[in-house]
DNA sequence: CAACAGGCGGGAC
DNA sequence: GTCCCGCCTGTT
């Protein structure tokens, strides 16, 4: 079964070096993405999509997950006409989107993801998905059982407490993802900076990843760089809101360019 | 060999 | 509050 729409402002080649998601692969036929239980292939080409699954299932999940309801052209048309570096790394990142993904795959993800590189965060997090017998993201249930020798083994380094501690934190509920999923971002950033091994990168990073916040801003290595040398002002304000979005196109440009 | 990679915790001040 | 250091580990 498949459910072919029409390609707009939506990149997956794009989306899956975009740094927002750390298993997402290309296969023979097209991109396969994974959302808790269930995943899917998507072919790309020119102008068009096609879901290796039912129209049904599209609506169900992946409408959602690729945030389709969300008009990112209505958002790059705040860009200030001044902004020559902004309307450059819009247009090499058209059609990078924010995914919603599942928030404890995300928490987990970005734990590990600090001080450390793409690739062996996505070795790491390929090894934990070995775990569960379907290859789906472990629960907290699952890591939390696990022991320190043995995440040591998945390349964690010395992360390896944070993810440990924040599955029993999560597993006996001391943190609630029902409960965080519904604060403003404010509320959830507090919450998020107050558990072992997060900070305000990481932070950011769950709230726009895994809570869609769109106005978390992540603030990394590139993207200090770059507030210093084309915003020594600070973001402009008529952005607000919208940071997370902004955030992506710059921090793809900066890592990809516009090949 | 050192430096670095999408930072953070902990201690000094 | 700010500054600084050490930290797992694979790659360059």
């Amino acid at each position: 079964m498949k459910f072919t729409l029409k390609r707009d402002n939506i990149s997956l080649e794009k989306i899956s070096v975009s740094g927002q998601i750390f298993r997402m692969k290309r296969e023979d036929e097209g991109f396969r993405v994974h959302f808790r239980k269930d995943s899917v292939l998507v072919e790309e080409d020119e102008e068009k999509l096609t879901f290796h699954c039912s129209e049904e299932e599209f609506f169900k999940i992946w409408y959602d997950f690729f945030d389709f309801e969300t008009d990112y052209s209505k958002i790059a048309a705040l860009i200030d006409k001044d902004d020559k570096y902004l309307l450059t790394a819009y247009e090499s990142g058209y059609g990078i989107r924010i995914l919603r993904q599942d928030l404890w795959e995300i928490i987990i993800s970005f734990l590990i993801s600090q001080n450390n590189n793409i690739k062996r965060i996505t070795n790491s997090i390929s090894k934990l998905c070995n775990l569960t017998k379907d290859g789906s993201f472990p629960t907290p249930e699952i890591l939390a059982e696990i022991s320190i020798d043995e995440l040591r083994l998945f390349g964690l380094g010395y992360r390896d407490v944070y993810v440990k501690k924040m599955a029993e934190r999560v597993r006996n509920k001391e943190l609630d993802l029902n409960i965080l999923e519904k604060l403003p971002y404010e509320e959830a950033f507090k919450s998020l900076k107050s558990e072992f091994g997060i900070g305000n990168k990481v932070a950011d990073c769950i709230c726009l990843f895994g809570l869609h916040k769109l106005n978390a801003f992540p603030i990394d290595t590139h993207i200090k760089q770059i507030l210093k040398t084309h915003y020594p002002e600070g973001l402009p304000e008529n952005y607000r809101g919208f940071e997370g979005v902004i955030q992506q196109y710059m921090f793809y440009y900066e890592l990809n360019g516009t090949r």
